[in-house]
RNA sequence: GGAGAGAUGGGAGAGUGGCUGAAUCCAACGGUUUGCUAAACCGUCGUACUCUGUAAGGGGUACCGCGAGUUCGAAUCUCGCUCUCUCCGCCA
């Protein structure tokens, strides 16, 4: 959520970041609501202030045996005057409040300007030794590979959930539980990360708090029995373990990793972009997420970006880091890098993993702050998150980058003590 | 699922209609004292919004789980909701 007082003092800042992320410009009429809203609290709060007065002298009246009468007359009235400003003031603070839960952040001065993906800007690419994106032998697809060696079971999964939900069998699982397993030992043991393992039903507060809802409630299941959501990333309810706190600033950077399944509907989109793996309903993810004092956040997003790639290294995975430019960029985001991992098969990049800083923007949602040990004040924290990485887009390219010319697939040396087997097939 | 009890500041815990933004204790922070530690003593010690001031600061309002109601006046009374705890049942 936007600071009403940013917008009310920098409008031209604000009207231009909105134009770049291609968002309506809300500038003109949240000012001029605000203007009325602190016409109403300034005259409420005047007769409010009258009243405890008034209130006070009450009982010593009372006590001398004067006639209260007339002043409970005329109190009556102001209390009745009171309640009505009161609720003209609470509808214009839910307009408020509506409009900006629907304004999305703005992007970092560092961002490039640009309408779509199209104008993302690539930042780096890291390919293994001997790599070539042209290949000799035919390279079979994810699907095909999972399928002549028992990894996946696409058909089965449709008939037990629908389609959208894969089955990993026997190697397959393993291989999957392996590189969870292995990603968060990495995490913790290399890269400083504190691991959580958190609810995978979430209130709507929590959904609230991170962005998803309202903007994006048509992607999310939903529970209706019990209120719960189920998440379609851990950065949900992670992020929510400081929800309405005050941290200490010694404590900061905090980061927190934690493995969850994540729950998408995923609603309109299906075709050629979700096969197999390329868009399902669950999938594994191991996700990162900070809670960092401002002026260290674009160190930190830096820090966590390359905390994502050294996975991809020890993976021996071709990836590419994208600049999200401002019209690409999601809702709540500042700043955001894109991992795309290399597919030989399809022949193209995919999105494996996202890094984020969102600055205030979710700790004014979720009422995250911490306080300065210089001024003693309470002051937003500055949020983050990264996939550290999604396995299902990680798993193809495993699988399609790992083949041999035979069909088999062999292992990624760093998982190999995680699977206990070395090659597939 | 059934029955009961409860929700007050960082924690414990008073407070049953005006003298309570909230006693007291603990913790924390600053200071005095001290060879050091401890103790003792003094002080500070919620958050948000708003007005005012260049600023330091000052004024006002709101908040005792959340929401509504009664009243001139609500932490205190009434209703609804949420959550927590205890007991019973069920259960991985």
């Amino acid at each position: 959520m936007l600071d009403v007082k940013f917008i009310r003092e920098n409008p031209d800042v604000v009207r231009q970041g909105l134009l770049n992320k291609n968002a309506k410009d809300i500038v003109d009429e949240i000012i001029a609501l605000d203007e009325q809203r602190r016409s109403f609290i300034s005259k409420t709060e005047e007769l409010k202030a009258k009243k405890n007065q008034v209130s006070a002298e009450i009982p010593k009246l009372k006590k001398a045996g004067q006639d209260t009468s007339a002043i409970f007359a005329e109190m009556k009235q102001v209390g009745d005057e009171i309640s009505n400003l009161d609720s003209q003031l609470k509808e214009v603070e839910e307009k408020i409040d509506n409009i900006l839960r629907h304004t999305p952040n703005l992007a970092h001065s560092s961002v490039p300007v640009g309408k779509s993906a199209e104008e993302n800007v690539e930042v780096r690419r890291w390919l293994p030794e001997g790599f070539k994106f042209e290949n000799d032998s035919k390279v079979l697809d994810h699907v095909e590979l999972g399928k002549k060696l028992g990894l996946l079971d696409f058909e089965r999964g449709t008939k037990i959930s629908g389609s959208g939900f894969p089955l990993y069998t026997s190697r397959g699982a393993t291989l999957e539980r392996a590189l969870i397993n292995f990603m968060l030992d990495t995490h913790i043991n290399n890269h400083g990360y504190t691991e959580m393992m958190p609810p995978v039903l979430v209130n709507r507060d929590s959904m609230r708090g991170t962005g998803q809802i309202p903007k994006m409630e048509e992607d999310m299941y939903f529970i209706e029995k019990d209120g719960l959501y189920p998440i379609p990333t851990a950065e949900v309810p992670i992020t929510n373990i400081h929800r309405e706190e005050i941290l200490a600033e010694k404590d900061l950077t905090i980061k927190y990793v934690g493995y969850s399944p994540c729950f998408r509907r995923e609603a309109g989109s299906y075709g050629k972009e979700s096969k197999g793996f390329l868009r399902v309903h669950q999938f594994n993810k191991v996700e990162m997420v900070k809670f960092s004092k401002p002026e260290n956040s674009y160190d930190e997003l830096e820090a966590m970006t390359n905390d994502a790639e050294n996975i991809l290294k020890a993976l021996n995975v071709p990836y590419r880091i994208l600049m999200l430019c401002t019209g690409d960029l999601s809702f709540s985001a500042a700043k955001c890098y894109d991992i795309e991992t290399w597919s030989p098969a399809e022949n193209k990049w995919l999105e494996a993993s996202s890094c984020s800083n969102f600055e205030a923007f979710q700790a004014r949602r979720a009422n995250i702050r911490y306080r300065r040990e210089d001024t003693k004040k309470p002051e937003f924290i500055h949020t983050l998150n990264g996939s550290g990485l999604a396995t299902s887009r990680l798993m193809v390219s495993i699988l399609e980058n790992n083949q041999t010319p035979e069909g088999k697939v062999i292992v990624p040396k760093v998982l190999q003590k995680y699977c206990g087997f070395e090659i597939i097939g």
